[in-house]
RNA sequence: GGCAGGAUAGCUCAGCUGGUUAGAGCACGGCACUCAUAAUGCCGGGGUCGCGGGUUCGAGUCCCGCUCCUGCUACCA
């Protein structure tokens, strides 16, 4: 069994989580789910970074310490997590005792392996207040940053160890050029090459002023000891899930087969993330893949954009699956995408309700009318073969083969269903009920339709996982949908089911719109 | 400022190496049907394919210029 480590970024726990965090791991376990249906072994990983002075800033305003505070927020969403289905095998926090070793340890590991890659140096820049950070030539207009021009820069000063980052352009260059994969989607890959092309600039790995840290494990050379700043920290998260460096199996489970990120940290997860690991001789995750943003308004969602929409109110809207579904739906994952009630109110009463859950209705209440409830055997159709060539695009979409493309994975799906909704009215089974002598082909139509409906059930299964697997129970099918696989979707056997017309799936919604 | 990408129906977008009357979904209007969550199916209206030139027998599709939008432009994460 081919194993399948994916882990998404882990979140900064100086605030609750928003959309934006939500959208990120709704799609990533949509992956790992259609990858365990496709017989992978998958290990999916989610987690919080806990550390840094804005974490110290915000406890300090709350009055609290530095752990209660990431305590609270990791709780906060880890619930979250849960209330949208998030099935990852765990949950990773920087501020366990088992990070900070494996952080200290991957960074000793550099300095034994690659003894050049760390060095001190003092460093001095134009720091923009605004931006808490050191800008760059490129980015300084007219004595001023470019992103807030009525502040002034100021110089400052500080002696860290730096990495040489630069050092490995030439290696990461061919990494990008061998392996198109790493770095996906494209758009993201061209400006990683662009960034490569315009020269790497060594980064800083220590801070002297941010006490809220893992201790860097070498003093500076005149005995300050420092923390480490907040990629060598972050980054290694993904090794230190593993149990490096001393817990048994950790190499097994290394390296990752897919970073599941944002589109605005994939400069962190293409070049300074592979650089360290080159740096410490160890093996680099197979593949980066940064998705875009969901926009309010034409803006994206951030901490400082303020709570706009309570994630909360959106999942209770129409559940926990509406929700999932619409995202993955509406917002392509490899661009961005805007979140509006109105859009969520159509495509609930469009895409679920009056096409998917009606037509679970009408199938099942036909089944039940005129077979006593038992889906009866049916032979190939014209229908079946449409379908099966819709399911095969829309696991090519999801599998890895073409990207992570789940809004097209959903439309290939759905495809299906309209086309189930033309066959039921071009049949008419109703009819075919009133005449005896057509009882064979009334049952061929039910047939074909019960098992379309459970092929359906299996497919949309990583996208809406509770409501797939009721469809699933009023089909009167064996066992849990979560672990039928997409392989064998073309086997599907629905013959002999006791179908149960329950409650709606997805109860219309006049309101919605 | 530099680099990259984009501008196609009311909305979100497809249109591969240029080739008959430019497509889909949603929204909107009409008709049909009744198994179904007044759901579904069929038909229809609606686009000077950002603007201006050019190449070509022929351009949404190639070239040049212009306008507008978006992303990146390294140590907040």
């Amino acid at each position: 069994m081919s194993r399948f480590y994916i882990t998404t970024a882990i979140d900064y726990a100086n605030g609750d989580p928003h959309i934006g965090h939500a959208f990120e791991k709704i799609g990533a376990d949509a992956i790992a789910r259609v990858h365990r249906q496709l017989g992978h072994d998958v290990h999916f990983m989610i987690g919080m970074d806990e550390h840094g002075q804005k974490v110290a800033q915000t406890a300090a305003v709350a009055g609290v310490s530095e752990q209660a505070f990431v305590d609270e927020i990791s709780t906060h969403f880890q619930e979250m997590w849960r209330s949208l289905q998030i099935s990852n095998d765990q949950f990773i926090r920087t501020t366990s005792p088992q990070h900070k070793v494996g952080v200290q340890a991957l960074i000793e590991r550099i300095f034994a392996t690659s003894p050049d890659a760390f060095y001190e140096k003092s460093y001095a820049g134009w720091y923009c207040v605004g931006c808490e950070a050191f800008k760059t030539d490129a980015e300084i207009v007219d004595g001023h940053c470019i992103l807030h021009p009525t502040r002034e820069l100021e110089w400052v000063q500080e002696r860290n160890w730096f990495f040489r980052l630069s050092a490995y352009s030439d290696r990461l260059r061919a990494l990008l050029d061998s392996n198109p994969h790493f770095c996906q989607p494209s758009s993201r890959r061209n400006e990683i090459i662009g960034l490569l092309d315009s020269g790497l600039e060594d980064v800083s790995a220590s801070r002297s002023r941010n006490t809220w840290a893992v201790p860097f494990p070498r003093a500076t050379s005149d005995g300050q000891q420092q923390s480490t700043y907040v990629w060598f920290d972050a980054l290694p998260n993904y090794l230190t899930g593993t149990g490096f460096p001393d817990q048994a199996g950790w190499d097994t489970r290394w390296p990752a087969q897919l970073h599941v990120i944002g589109k605005d940290i994939t400069r962190f997860h293409c070049v300074i993330w592979p650089a360290m690991l080159m740096a410490a001789d160890l093996p680099l995750p197979e593949r980066v893949w940064g998705h875009g943003f969901v926009l309010l308004g034409g803006e994206r969602f951030s901490k400082s954009a303020g709570v706009k929409l309570d994630l909360g109110e959106a999942i209770a809207r129409f559940g926990s699956d509406a929700f999932r579904y619409f995202l993955l739906r509406e917002i392509p994952f490899d661009g961005d995408g805007s979140f509006s009630w109105e859009r969520f109110g159509e495509r609930y009463n469009a895409d679920l309700a009056n096409a998917f859950g009606n037509l679970a209705s009408r199938v099942t209440s036909m089944i039940e009318k005129y077979n006593e409830g038992v889906i009866p055997a049916a032979g190939a159709s014209d229908l079946e073969t449409a379908d099966l060539a819709d399911f095969g695009d829309a696991a090519s979409a999801m599998d890895g083969s073409r990207g992570y493309l789940l809004h097209e994975g959903l439309a290939s799906i759905w495809k299906t269903v309209a086309r189930a909704n033309e066959y039921v009215q071009s049949s008419q089974p109703w009819a075919l009920a009133k005449a005896p002598e057509q009882r064979e082909e009334l049952l061929q139509v039910l047939g074909t339709l019960g098992r379309s409906l459970a092929r359906q059930a299996i497919a949309i299964a990583p996208f809406m996982p509770s409501k797939a697997q009721a469809l699933w129970e009023a089909l009167g099918a064996p066992g849990t949908v979560h672990t039928r696989p997409w392989p064998t979707l073309a086997a599907v056997d629905a013959a002999g089911w006791r179908v149960t017309k329950g409650a709606p799936l997805f109860p219309r919604e006049e309101s919605a719109t």
